[in-house]
RNA sequence: UGGGCUAUCGCCAAGGGGUAAGGCACAGGACUUUGACUCCUGCAUUCGCUGGUUCAAAUCCAGCUAGCCCAGCCA
């Protein structure tokens, strides 16, 4: 409730002109996607946007598939955009779409457009138009059926939609202007013959309107206020403006353009994913280092923290790469004080508490989160044998080491202060037990002040700790290098984008963990039940991100 | 080299003639049962460049430079 001043983006400023203006009662936006893959980040943003701007100005948010190109798309992609949607939080209520539904409507109003003089058909091939369009500095030639009669074209028209051409023997060309600078403006073609069985009308039609056709008369039949899309449609505008203008649309739709998102060291192409699934570099669309939603999802990102994500990288028309620090950044925030903190090793050195008497256990009472009582408390079995990060301990320390050398005290979580004794190593040097004594009176929660420790270490119960595999992620792509080879394009892969580690183990109370529950690791990070390959005896986290950390061990870089 | 668009801190991004918001990142410090969190502190004499208008320019004008997009019967 401070008076903190946030500032409008240029969308919500034209928007705002156009209400004061009284160029638009309600604001109607749409999400107007093909469905021909799977949704990414970068639509999360377009997503929000578009519904945001719906619900700060009262209006409606519609979702809408463009589907006029039968042969990319399928009703698995349908499906699976609902579902990230939804997820993402955007609520289009009862207001689902489809382009398709509106082909009758697009049929007449290529009709429309014939009668007008507008539109003519083309016996040209897709060659021969490629030549009569021209060159980006040189105009286009007129097309030489560009002067038809009405009748023949009304004809020809009818012929088309009846079947009586095969796939690209003719075409519907809008009449507008083949020495335009614009080379949307070069006479574009509207209507393509294409038989092809569509996922909703079948075997209806066997000519589909084209993007630039149909999009501007989906957004008028829907009283779409603003038509919000990227920056490469800009050029595309002044086809848009004619096609709604043409038709006579009473209030004609608004098309404004922004720039897409884009993440630093990430990779979007969908080339490139393809072939990272082909070449099982990652496990298909929804790896957990992937940026689609359902990837996001998996990893164990939230709804709230890609929207808050988006929320901050903002809208503007500059081409612009957001730093992925900035995504860790959200989720950390919104997971921190919703999820319960425990504990897990992952990289196991035995601990024995030589004072501890043999086979007594106690059960420790631990909050679930500090910051957030509502969380509640959990047991943790206390005895002789633990389980602590090899991390943990030095031999050596070297200056400014906190935490477990011989001589050293250091707090166990939720539990007592220890004090390593001796250690053992073996044949090969390398130390596989810490002994330590512990002291009585400095039970966590006790109220012990007689004296502080500098560290305090994470820990599980040996005999009743849950063993079970963690899955480290890094960047798919090689950070110093940068996503692509400059030489031939590929990917520049990291080796370490993901590190397997299978003998982990976290405290008992997360035996239960079913998929996507997500916690934090107390000192290392967010974690996340695989929803693929985690089983109840076999429990399987993937990091979500680690916490933030200003100390690195020397052994680290 | 035709047309369209963009340029403000390492990364996003406000600012629309009155003397550079904010966030991320980063760096110090305080606190700490997470080397986390939190809290303080620091972080653009300057807005792609060059001129011009003005008492005053990131904002207006002119010219340049750099980057992105467009020649699908894809969206």
């Amino acid at each position: 409730m401070e008076n903190e001043v946030v500032s409008k983006n240029f969308i919500e400023q034209i928007i705002e002109e156009d209400i004061r203006e009284g160029h638009c009662k309600t604001v109607k936006t749409r999400f107007p996607p093909e469905p021909n893959g799977y949704l990414h980040i970068g639509h999360a943003k377009s997503i929000l946007l578009n519904y945001g701007l719906a619900q700060k100005y009262n209006g409606q948010f519609n979702m809408r598939f463009d589907d006029t190109n039968p042969t990319k798309e399928k009703v698995e992609f349908v499906e699976s955009i609902k579902e990230d949607i939804k997820w993402l939080g955007a609520d289009w209520e009862d207001r689902l779409f489809f382009a398709s539904d509106y082909f009758d409507q697009m049929y007449e109003a290529a009709v429309k457009l014939i009668k007008k003089g507008k539109a003519y058909v083309s016996d040209l091939t897709a060659e021969e138009i490629r030549e009569y369009r021209g060159t980006l500095t040189e105009p286009g030639k007129e097309d030489p059926n560009a002067n038809r009669s009405v009748e023949e074209n009304l004809q020809l028209f009818t012929e088309m939609k009846d079947g009586k051409y095969a796939d690209g023997e003719k075409v519907l060309r809008a009449r507008i202007d083949m020495s335009s600078p614009n080379i949307n403006m070069r006479d574009p073609v509207i209507y393509r013959v294409a038989h092809m069985t569509h996922h909703r009308t079948g075997d209806k039609w066997c000519i589909y309107p084209m993007y630039d056709f149909a999009h501007p008369i989906e957004d008028a039949i829907e009283g779409i206020s603003h038509s919000i899309c990227t920056l490469e449609f800009e050029d595309h505008r002044p086809l848009y403006d004619w096609v709604v203008r043409e038709l006579e649309y009473p209030n004609p739709p608004k098309q404004i353009e922004f720039a897409k998102l884009y993440l630093t060291n990430v990779v979007t192409g969908k080339r490139y994913i393809k072939k990272l699934v082909e070449d099982k570099v990652v496990d298909g669309w929804d790896d957990p280092r992937l940026v689609s939603i359902a990837a996001l999802r998996r990893r164990g990102f939230t709804p709230e923290s890609i929207r808050k994500f988006v929320e901050l990288c903002g809208i503007s028309k500059a081409n612009s790469s957001v730093d992925y620090a900035m995504l860790e950044y959200c989720i950390r925030e919104d997971l921190k004080l919703k999820r319960s903190r425990m504990m897990a090793v992952l990289d196991p050195i035995k601990l024995v508490i030589d004072n501890y008497p043999e086979g007594q256990v106690e059960y420790l009472d631990a909050a679930n989160n500090l910051e957030n009582e509502e969380l509640g408390t959990r047991q943790i079995p206390f005895c002789r044998e633990l389980y602590i990060e090899r991390d943990d301990f030095m031999e050596e320390p070297p200056k400014k080491y906190f935490r477990l050398f011989p001589g050293n005290e250091v707090r166990l979580m939720h539990a007592y202060f220890v004090k390593c004794e001796s250690f053992v190593k073996d044949e090969n040097g390398n130390i596989t037990e810490v002994h330590c004594t512990y002291d009585p009176e400095t039970k966590a929660g006790s109220g012990f002040t007689g004296r502080k420790v500098k560290g305090t270490i994470h820990w599980v119960p040996a005999p009743y700790a849950k063993k079970c595999e963690v899955r480290l992620y890094e960047n798919l792509v090689d950070e110093e290098k940068g996503v692509y080879n400059k030489e031939d394009g590929s990917l520049n892969v990291n080796p370490n984008s993901l590190r397997i580690l299978n003998n982990c183990y976290v405290e008992p109370a997360l035996a239960e963990a079913k998929a996507y529950d997500s916690y934090q690791f107390v000192r290392q990070g967010f974690f996340c039940v695989d929803a693929k390959d985690s089983k109840p005896d076999a429990l399987v986290f993937n990091r979500i991100v680690s916490l933030k950390s200003s100390y690195k061990l020397p052994t680290q870089k």
